[in-house]
Parts: C-alpha cells; structure tokens; sequence
DNA sequence: GTCTATAAGATGATAGAC
DNA sequence: GTCTATCATCTTATAGAC
C-alpha cells in the first residue's frame, strides 16, 4: 500500500514529466489528473512551478548520489563501478523511455529559473567529480588504462552517457545506450590501450 | 541588400531560439519583433508550428550534410575529417551558446509534431553513417585505429559531442567540449600517426 | 490541505480588410 | 504579404471558503 505523502507524490508525477517532456512541457495542469488534487493543491505544496523544478533537481541529485556511495561500497573494481553507474542510466531509460533529470534539465536549462540552474550545474558537477575519482583510482591500480586527465575523461564519460540516452531515445533504439556505454567502458579496460601506454 | 526572402529570416530566427531555448520554448510571438512582422504574417509563411519545426529541422539536415560532401573533398584523412566534424559543432556551440538543431530537437523529442520526430530519427542516422563510413575508412588506412565496429563507435562519437554541448552549455565552460572531442580523436589515432603528429 | 472561482497573460491559430 | 481583430485554450498563479 502506498503511505506516500502528497508532496512526494506530486515529485514522483512532476519528475516522470520532466524526464519525458522537458520542464517547458508540462504544466500544474497536467499534474492535476495523475495526483488526484487540483492546481491549486499543487501549489500549496510547491508554490511556484520553480519551487517544484528545484525540489525535483535537488530530489534527484541526492539520489544520484547516494547511488556513488552504494557503488563504492558494493564494488571493489573501477570497471565494476563504472558499469554500474552506466546501468544506473540504461534503467532510467528502459524504465518508461525516460531521460536522466540532469540531462534532460541541461537541455533546457536556457529557459529555467536560477535556482534550477544552479542545481544542474551542481549536478553535472557531482557526477563528473566522482566520474573523476573512480578513473583516478582504477589507473592507479591498473585496472584501467587511458590517456589523458581522470578530468577530461570524466566529462567525456558523462556527456557520452546523456547522450546516448537522448539519441536512443529519438532512435527507438535502446541498444545505442548499451553499445555506447560498453564501447566506453570496454575501451579503457583495453590491452591495446594500455600498451600504448608503457 | 536586402537579398534574404521572409521565410528565410523567419527560419533564421526560429532556428535560433530552438538552438537556444528548445522547441517548447519559444513562439509566434518571440518571432514577432525580431524578424519584423505580425504573427499571424508568420503564420502565412509557415501556417502550423509543425511547419516550421519541420522547415528548421530539414534545412538544418541540408545543411549538415552539405558539410560533410565539403569535409570529404576539402580533407583526405579521416582524423582531419573527424576534427572538421567536432569543429562545426564547437562552432555552433560558440555562436551564441546554441546547441545543434538535431541535439536540442533530440531532447524535444516525445513532445514534437510526428515530422519532426522523423526529422531528428533522420538527422541522427545521417549523422552516424558519415561518421561510420569516415571511421572505416580511416581504419582501413591505418589512419585510426580502434575496437568494435565503426557503427557502434559513430553512435558514442555522435552521442558525446551532442552531451558534451550541453554540458558545456551547462557549466559555463566551452573548454569542456574542445577537451571531450579532443580526447575522443586524440584516442583513436593510432600510435603510428600520433607520433607522427609531435 | 483541498476545494471553487477567478485572474492576467501567453499561445497557436483563423477571418477578413488592405 | 501583411495587417488588425478575435478566438478558444492553456498556463501560472492567487483569494477565500470549507
């Protein structure tokens, strides 16, 4: 049985939106219907449509990184955890053709109010800086091997995952997403790579 | 002087706030003052939104693809052919924080009118099949060098660059797509052609 | 917390005059 | 081709009753 409140509830519904449509393509209106409260409900939770879009970015950062953590804890290995940050997206986009909120939020980000923006700057900040982290450690234990900076592969890595979602989508082809992110990941675990490298 | 036909300076315009603010993003009215003429003029041109979504999107398609005739017979290696590829788009990136057409579209995707969903599906696939055959090519040449298949690798090569433009876009920070392409290049030059390069 | 009622403005589009 | 006028609908709220 569901014992969600209905803050949550109107996040659960507003986020699926987002992922879908985009934040300029949904409105309190079509909240109403999927809730099961009026507009005007929907407002006193969340005020303004910028209180919601910063509660769904602010929502979903944390979550993402939570998963970091559970990955660290989970995994031993850089490939290991790099693929299941990997699958973390691939369910996102299997689960309702959906796009990850960041990626999607960049995607309009023109158009969003300050706060949301700073959100998904901060995200894209999160996601890298620990894209960077696992790169380092897994050189270092020689479990990977690439040229170049843990930073820059990082923000390759990210920006190759998010839109590999976006293209999948447009495609109706969710194996793209897959080949890409093993095509990835396959990559920096390659002999070849690493004897190139000594 | 004056040259450029209404239609044209309508598609301009438009095409650049769906490069800046996503097709949701933007209307009739946004048009208005910028080209010079009432909405209901712009709908005598371009009668739906539809119409014009799919006049920007098969323009932008021409256009891309004329590149890449220009970048077949201007350049004779594929890593110089590849570096004009990423550059169209750092360019696009640089005038006036746009992203690609077909990227932006791409995120619009499950909210556009059903021609210019088979627009972007189209766009896409022109894209990853100049990217493939430029990618065997090279590979056949000994010019690059890379595992898997050059389809797989022209979906994660096309995919990054359109992330990487939103994440660049995202963070303030353009340097951040220049190193993604550079990397992406850079790794599938062969050992050979990258010393031959210093 | 949720409702009805309402508002001001935006949006996509059409009719008909010039 | 461009205009004014008008439209039905959508959007983001706010006020006040229950």
């Amino acid at each position: 049985m569901q014992v969600t409140g209905t803050a949550t509830q109107i996040l659960d519904v507003a986020q699926e939106l987002v992922q879908t449509r985009g934040y300029n393509a949904f409105s309190y209106k079509d909240l109403e219907a999927r809730v099961g409260i009026r507009t005007a409900s929907i407002h006193y939770h969340f005020p303004t449509k910028a209180d919601l879009g910063t509660a769904i970015a602010k929502r979903y950062r944390d979550f993402v990184n939570s998963k970091f953590a559970e990955y660290e804890a989970k995994e031993v290995t850089a490939p290991k955890r790099l693929q299941r940050y990997a699958g973390l997206l691939e369910s996102v986009l299997t689960k309702g053709n959906r796009i990850c909120v960041g990626g999607m939020l960049a995607s309009d980000y023109a158009t969003l109010p300050l706060e949301v923006q700073t959100e998904v700057s901060a995200f894209i900040h999160d996601n890298e800086r620990w894209l960077a982290r696992v790169l380092k450690e897994g050189r270092a234990a020689g479990e990977l091997a690439f040229d170049g900076t843990p930073e820059v592969l990082a923000t390759t890595l990210f920006s190759a995952l998010e839109g590999a979602m976006f293209v999948a989508r447009s495609t109706g082809d969710h194996g793209r997403y897959r080949r890409t992110a093993e095509w990835l990941i396959g990559t920096l675990m390659s002999p070849r790579v690493a004897a190139r490298r000594r």
